[in-house]
DNA sequence: TTAATTTTGGTTGTGCGCAATTCAATTGTG
DNA sequence: CACAATTGAATTGCGCACAACCAAAATTAA
């Protein structure tokens, strides 16, 4: 079932159980607008978590992938954080000038940033490490919602990722 | 069952079905960062179509607003959409400045600004009305996972909200 | 009625998010 | 080797988000 071209499925479904205009441009049915005001409640719920942290959330989530993983370059970030360059370049900047991040060159590439923790940087994971159950307590919930919320989460990224790369018949 | 004290609860959960401190603070386990992907990449997609209305997904969200209700102020469209005066002033000047929205007074309150929309602005619904459709493809998923993901995040959001009212122990 | 408080919106400053562009370093090809 | 194409990162410019702060108007209290 699920493997089937879902686009084309989708279609015929919208077309089937088809929405007034007014009711598909009615705010309480987005499910876009739900998915963006909470992630942007969400991001207003770390802020005093990460203020203690001398961090944003962006900021946070650099620092977890280096707490991971050192030595990574920006490319690599940038794919595991779904960001680019104009985003990194200027946070990781930043994080440099805060003294947490060292921001070197690749010998075999000069083109390359390799980024590395300082001391402090690597230090600053105890401090943070209860952080993820104090957002926890906030968010509240069941876990299996959340493991729901977290899988249908992954699967529209992946969605929108492959239907940015084949566009509509506008581009044809 | 879900009207007993939640964090009580959940934090019984996280100290019995306790994970190490690298799982929690490791990227893959984190659903906020899901959900924060998930917007980006949802805003992201909506880009495209609402560029042939010369309008950002903010600004579209304004529109839905005063497309389903005109002569509201800007605290009750914050309310609606969760966003402050800091973000909606700028943004409803754009608005203005695209022709699309006037920014009247009240004659009754001189503080209020009574927002209403040009012939312009209500024109712009005709030309918006398939955007939720082209966007509905690109998403994919059943209806049902949307309707969920849709009840999960408006749940999420509302218990966020409730815990910034009611903080941590710190500020007591 | 004055004084204190609340409400509404605006301003300023910081930090994303991202499209578009640029630039330098590397790689590929004849 | 030359030279075109590709790649990794940085830069520029715009529009959010939001905290912190401010001013004016309205409401309430004294």
């Amino acid at each position: 079932m699920t493997t089937t071209q879902s686009n084309v499925r989708v279609n015929s479904v919208d077309i089937t159980k088809h929405a007034s205009t007014d009711d598909a441009l009615c705010l309480e049915n987005q499910v876009c607008f739900s998915l963006y005001s909470a992630a942007n409640a969400m991001v207003r719920a770390y802020r005093p978590l990460l203020d203690k942290l001398d961090l944003t959330y962006p900021q946070y989530l650099v620092m977890l992938v280096l707490w991971e993983e050192q030595g990574i370059n920006v490319k690599t970030l940038g794919d595991k954080l779904f960001l680019d360059s104009g985003t990194l370049t200027p946070l990781l900047k930043r994080l440099e000038a805060k003294g947490l991040v060292t921001r070197g060159r690749s010998e075999q590439d000069e083109r390359v940033r390799v980024l590395a923790l300082t001391p402090a940087g690597f230090t600053l994971k105890t401090l943070a490490s209860e952080v993820p159950h104090l957002m926890r307590c906030k968010v509240g919930g069941e876990a299996s919602e959340l493991k729901a919320l977290k899988a249908i989460c992954d699967q529209t990224l992946k969605q929108l990722q492959a239907s940015a790369d084949a566009p509509t018949a506008s581009d044809i």
